[in-house]
DNA sequence: ACAAAGCGTACCGATTTAGTACCATTTCGC
DNA sequence: GCGAAATGGTACTAAATCGGTACGCTTTGT
């Protein structure tokens, strides 16, 4: 259905609140009142962005999470990674654990070049806008640029 | 996921098919076996291309699909649409039958003006691919212009 | 010691997806 | 006319995914 899940928005939320208090640590519990959102939810997405090594967080007593990065440097394209995890917009350009792909014929099959692209542009627009930007209430245009598709291609 | 339904897969593989062997009748079945796709999945998707407008059919015996139209003209945004349906990045863009958003905490979410932004981003993307390089196995690479988002602030 | 907070895992109901089946309708060729 | 070929429309099922919750463990400040 061409959509994020929730979880992953949540994520973004999470990290945006986390930029704009620089440093500071901020527990799960006061991300989730913000939002109106349940905890366990916003405790969940922190993990996964721990994990994925974009927010430190501290534990015991006055712990929680806090974003010391530049948020200049990090990329939508770095959230989604960490929060969706490995993921491609159409399923034959996927890979199982052996690192075959999983679409049975994907040599003989004549969307593959055509696909490659498109999941390359989505990915490129993701790479292409940072936290800050998303802090800032960024609304970013897309424009695609078709003159280097040559080269591109080449790469195929 | 983040990844559009097999079935709109097969949408833009058969409309690809077709604005190759533009004006010509093709039936449902030459296009499965070209893609070595079930048939019923491949006329499911026909259909809701026919629905949208996209594809001409032709009944009876001899009958088919073709594409008459320009293929410069057709952007991966119009497929899209017709095979996915109405659809949004993040679910607090989505609106019920009576229009209002299906998100209850709409107005007090910060998320939305990015999230928003972030969605038009990707749709304006896929305006900007043609049925044209599709067929041609274009390999567009995104650009994301944030000189504009001032402007496009002052929209929300 | 106790309480606050993160860590990890597992579970469940609801929704969506992928694929199939069935029958009605249209149209060509004989 | 009749039958075969093809689309039109609907409905169904199994599997996967999603959104949310629960529960117990570990760490750490007071």
């Amino acid at each position: 259905m061409l959509r994020i899940s929730k979880l992953t928005d949540y994520g973004l939320l999470a990290t945006v609140y986390l930029a704009g208090k620089h440093g500071e640590i901020v527990s799960a519990r006061e991300i989730a009142g913000f939002y109106h959102l349940p905890v366990p939810m916003i405790t969940k997405v922190l993990k996964t962005l721990h994990a994925g090594g974009l927010v430190n967080s501290h534990r015991g007593v006055g712990g929680g999470y806090s974003f010391d990065a530049d948020a200049e440097e990090v990329t939508l394209g770095n959230l989604i990674d960490a929060l969706e995890g490995p993921w491609d917009l159409v399923e034959c350009e996927s890979t199982d654990d052996n690192g075959h792909a999983t679409c049975a014929i994907r040599i003989a099959c004549p969307s593959r070049r055509f696909m490659f692209g498109i999941n390359r542009a989505i990915k490129g627009a993701f790479e292409q806008v940072t936290l800050g930007d998303l802090a800032r209430g960024v609304i970013p245009a897309p424009i695609i640029d078709k003159s280097v598709l040559r080269a591109a291609q080449r790469t195929q």
